[in-house]
DNA sequence: CTGAAAGCGCTAACAC
DNA sequence: GTGTTAGCGCTTTCAG
């Protein structure tokens, strides 16, 4: 049909429901539920106050509809930072949940709410909770929350989390097998002779302390004894690991292997090895985790923990939402996979 | 002080202004003044509701203030997808982007509303425009949105495109001088003596396009005549582009160089030439463009044309908070870099 | 089947 | 200085 109401258009970019339902003749209710396709509303004249509302490009104002249904149709997907208040997003990890979360969000015609928190200041969770900016929320990692979240996840259910499984837990994690990650890595560089094997990366935080756990484990069962020396502290950015390792190899124990808690240390391991004149993985084998985008292009390729982050998302969002419709879903651990490359053989 | 009214405190977790008036035994207009900092309220007072708030977690409801305001202090980031309903949020440029844009509007006490489209439909920025989510739009990439565009810029202001710079462009848009940085790598790899230098990548986008204006730059300046033959349409991801340099290398004619639309599509060449028994630069010499991660740490390390995301990032939220203010601003052609690694010499 | 009216939670103009 | 009140634009009871 062609539009007998043109003449009655307001001015383009402000009109509301109220617009709509004196073009069509009808009342703001009929208007509402035509729009939500409610098979009240005949469908003859549901089809003619869709038509009239698309020829005007008219769309239900969303902070309208939230305030009035208590729901934004929104999903908060959180990068919690321990540190640095000024640390950019720019860890290829993150950078790839964000991506894989957005998808799987984006799939449930959901809307992604990226944000970035300083988590130095306690009720930073519940602020973003209490402003009702989402349904539900979504953590990649749990930095140094740990208690917050399970303090927070005694009240509030539709929240899920990327991290490790730790015990007496009552928010609902997904995450790798970090532990076994971190045996299957060294045990692997054990194999292929190397005794003096170094841990790279930091052991406070939940995930690399069960990598560290698995390290560990993986020396027993080599016959190696743990030796803590080989132990590295190095921040989580390339630049800065590679720094880290280099001061350790001009200083530190002598040692032939790596074990890196990510992908990106590794690598800064084997830029620090070439600046010092050696090289992996002839002079010291080396093994990450992630398997990022990174690992596969890298010279040498990386041997690495691959973990499925696509998996990952998936789940979590799939847990969200069950528990968004209040069931009480639990976590879930995520298998991991040694991947094999040059960097260590 | 400690706190008189818990036993008032109603259920923890839908809190509203009124309970935090009745508590502080003032009007919810008070309140309302007092958590916005408003100076008419006594500091005493305001200190005092400010405390109560916070004792109670209680944060300003977001929907409502957004509806009161018609404002929501949230962006929208748009990720345009022309075809494959399917694509996901991957490719590192994309990504990268996110990140950069995350942190400049993050810095701006702005919120972050991540947005993946499939641009099918007429009208899908007009929906995501009336549905008022967002005081300002950052599209990434102008796809195949052009007149689209252009139509929605007449009425609509705050929206800052990353893009190239078009004739007869009337929105806002940032983005790399693309036909300087093919020109650039073309240049180069003239200058090392190449003479068949095909183009990899597509050439409808109007980024494409213009880095392919660049490549018929280079090799005219370089006197070497254009081949049709040499132009080589590829997909965006790096499975599917390798897969398409293999047919071409397979197939197609012969070539010693090579310029490809992106890093990813450069290194799907090295991978492709790598299977067939060919290297880079030895037989073929490679440049991509971006500089994105990979670039730094494939094998070999990837000659290319650096986009600098960080400074693109800034220039386009800069810009589009000018617009927010009632402002004209005008777009930003960024400046691009040549740098030379081992794909190429 | 359709409309009138109440109210989601907040801010600000207007009184006092 | 502070409170009362009128909406912001929508959905949904409740009446008809």
């Amino acid at each position: 049909m062609d539009n007998p109401d043109i003449a009655e258009a307001p001015e383009r970019g402000r009109l509301k429901m109220a617009d709509i339902a004196r073009m069509a003749g009808v009342s703001i209710s009929t208007v509402s539920r035509a729009l939500a396709g409610n098979p009240l509303i005949p469908k003859t004249l549901r089809d003619q106050i869709v038509e009239i509302a698309q020829t005007h490009g008219y769309v239900v104002n969303q902070s309208a509809r939230s305030l009035r249904l208590r729901k934004t149709d929104t999903i908060g997907v959180i990068i919690p930072l321990a540190h640095e208040a000024g640390q950019l997003i720019s860890d290829p990890f993150f950078l790839e949940m964000v991506g894989r979360l957005a998808d799987e969000i984006t799939r449930r015609n959901y809307s992604v709410l990226l944000n970035k928190v300083i988590v130095t200041e306690a009720g930073w969770l519940d602020r973003i909770i209490q402003s009702h900016r989402a349904d539900g929320l979504v953590l990649i990692g749990q930095s140094t929350q740990h208690t917050a979240l399970n303090t927070v996840a005694d009240s509030y259910k539709p929240m899920v989390v990327w991290g490790a499984q730790l015990p007496g837990q009552r928010y609902c994690a997904v995450g790798s097998d970090n532990v076994e990650g971190g045996r299957l890595a060294v045990t692997h560089l054990a194999a292929q002779g190397r005794k003096r094997i170094a841990f790279l990366g930091a052991v406070d935080a939940p995930e690399a302390a069960q990598r560290f756990e698995g390290y560990k484990k993986g020396l027993a069962e080599a016959g190696i004894a743990f030796d803590p020396a080989l132990v590295v502290p190095t921040p989580y950015t390339l630049e800065d690991a590679q720094v880290a390792v280099a001061a350790f190899l001009a200083e530190g124990a002598p040692f032939d292997a790596a074990f890196a808690f990510s992908d990106v240390i590794a690598l800064a391991a084997i830029g620090a090895l070439s600046e010092a004149g050696k090289s992996a993985p002839g002079d010291v084998a080396v093994g990450g985790f992630d398997d990022n985008v990174l690992a596969r292009h890298s010279a040498p390729p990386l041997t690495t923990i691959r973990q499925d982050l696509a998996f990952g998302a998936r789940a979590m969002v799939d847990l969200l939402f069950r528990r968004m419709a209040g069931e009480d879903a639990a976590g879930v651990l995520a298998p991991v996979e040694l991947i094999v490359r040059g960097s260590s053989v």
